[in-house]
DNA sequence: CTCTAATCGAGACGGTACGTCGCGTCTTACG
DNA sequence: CGTAAGACGCGACGTACCGTCTCGATTAGAG
């Protein structure tokens, strides 16, 4: 009943709640950190009772989780089918203007102290995806080169979220590109 | 007179309380993350008066921001003279080195959730060093490209001392340098 | 919410705290001054929670104001009719015959630095029985003889209660009518 | 070396010192009560050192014990030979004289908090001049029926500092004469 | 006039209490 | 009879003040 990322066959207030749960704290993510974030702040307003929140939920984080993991899989149901060609180029540029088109749910993830929710959520959506990813580069452990790699994305999302807001899509995955997306591509030599 | 850095011609007293915050904080942070820590804790391992904490520092946060400047500092001047080399890899190496030999100090501050405290202290040092830092790349801003690189370091840090922990120095260096360093060096093209 | 001294339709918690903080406070004047109390102390003897306690009063002296109230209150409710009549003697007798009945909170309520608190709210409750006081002292201000009388009488009972404790109740009254009441009553001449 | 009343013998800056304190305290008097002030204050306003003040009194109540004790000491000896004259009526007026006479000092003595202070200088001064006090009520009891007395004389200077500021000393000694005064030289019936 | 010891200013420090804030539980009144 | 409102316990926070302490700087008063 608690802290669910998936919930399908549940009463209409229940996932009614829950709705109004993610968007509020989407809504405060935007002028707040979590941390400054207080329990009664999202229940005021999501418009439910403070005692409520907690039917639904243990810890904010918890929430914040579910919020994450909802996007995460947004994000890698739409980037998935580019990851494995060899164009990494327009992978990148596809995965950047994803994030441009929820830029301010993206924002309020990456640069609100959640990175290191997000990165989770990202990986576990991932290897839902693929227990086998594409393990060539042998100067990568296979175990964990993923995590790596996400976590390099996620860094630089979070840099051109809060420190490079300025730049296009375009730009951002020209960046990421040419910075390490294209050596996991490459032959190795 | 609060959460400074340097603290130079100092009472003794105050030279000897401050080093006693710092120590403790290291300590601490070997076995839970920042906000996990409570301030009587630091006075308690300081062996300091719950009060006399905030006569030096306004929260537990500007204290980790001290000990990450005190870190970072001293990994700046390890490693500057090696940064403009043209030789990536050793540079790379003799930093994973550094990381290496205060390995459980870095382990606190990359994964407790200071990340981004001390990707802050590391580019402030790193910018005191060199206003003008070599920015060849034409397609990474200049301004904020230096903010990047580090965070991409810092990542690969983080990822290295929590989640790869049985990797070797020359091996975290090999994949640095192959991921992204390579590419700040290299000559445009 | 807070500093009340008549609260009728309120939550049974609620009366059930502000009861438990005024027997607490009763039990500890027994041994302390008010402002040797902690509210630390008085918490755990109402066996609330320290932050409970603020809910309900802001300070400490606010607690002791109400338990002044309602002694107050009983007092006066106990002594009013006589007050008027011309008998000052026996009028005198059955004041400090209710204050011997409650002894050990009268004692507590005027020897440990509360004095004042108490004279205020006697003041307060005798007004509100009577705003028109039998003003026939000529030589006595009308606007603050009430003030100074009650004055007389708790100095009066703070005296008995901590330096003359082995008197009995008739010959305090006999003192305080002696003294100064029978002048308040007498024709004028 | 601490918290005394005649200091005869001293160091010049221990003079200096110990009257600078007591100027202090009467000047903050005027404005807050003695629980109010804080010793850095009364430091402050006297121009010394924090740890100065600690070196003269334990606590700043004994510095106020200090400053009653010299006020009591000048009271008394000013009125001490009318208090075994029959004529209540003018040994009234001259205390009360003396008392407006240093009103300022009075008013913060008697309504900051500080009457039972003064109650007790008082009645040292007053049992150190005459230890036979004219007992010659029976139905007063003679060990504590000076200490009764002059509680009632402090009430009614508080209240005529603090609640009738505007009567005059004539009048204040009339209704001091009227209410008891005059009842204990007056002969037993 | 000098020397020596007491006094002083400055302020770091440990400690206690305060009052606030937020969390998560649990009771209660109300619809 | 269920549910929101909110009282409650808990614990951390940061502040204020107390009284102790060390350290120099100053100054009185004796030789």
């Amino acid at each position: 009943m608690k802290d669910v990322t998936t919930e399908e066959g549940q009463d209409r207030r229940v996932r009614r709640t829950r709705r109004a749960i993610r968007e509020a704290l989407q809504t405060l993510l935007q002028d707040n950190s979590i941390e400054q974030i207080t329990v009664k702040e999202i229940a005021a307003e999501a418009d439910i009772g403070y005692t409520t929140f907690f039917r639904h939920f243990t810890t904010k984080e918890a929430a914040l989780a579910d919020l994450a993991d909802y996007e995460a899989e947004e994000l890698i149901a739409h980037c998935f089918p580019l990851l494995r060609s060899a164009d990494s180029r327009a992978a990148s540029l596809v995965f950047c203007q994803h994030i441009d088109s929820r830029r301010r749910v993206w924002t309020a993830l990456l640069t609100g102290g959640a990175a290191s929710i997000v990165r989770e959520a990202l990986v576990r959506h991932t290897l839902e995806r693929s227990n086998d990813w594409p393990q060539s580069r042998s100067w990568l452990p296979p175990e964990s080169g993923l995590t790596l790699v996400i976590g390099l994305l996620v860094e630089v999302l979070g840099w051109w979220l809060s420190r490079a807001e300025n730049l296009t899509p375009e730009h951002v995955s020209e960046i990421m590109d040419r910075l390490f997306i294209s050596k996991l591509v490459e032959k190795e030599g």
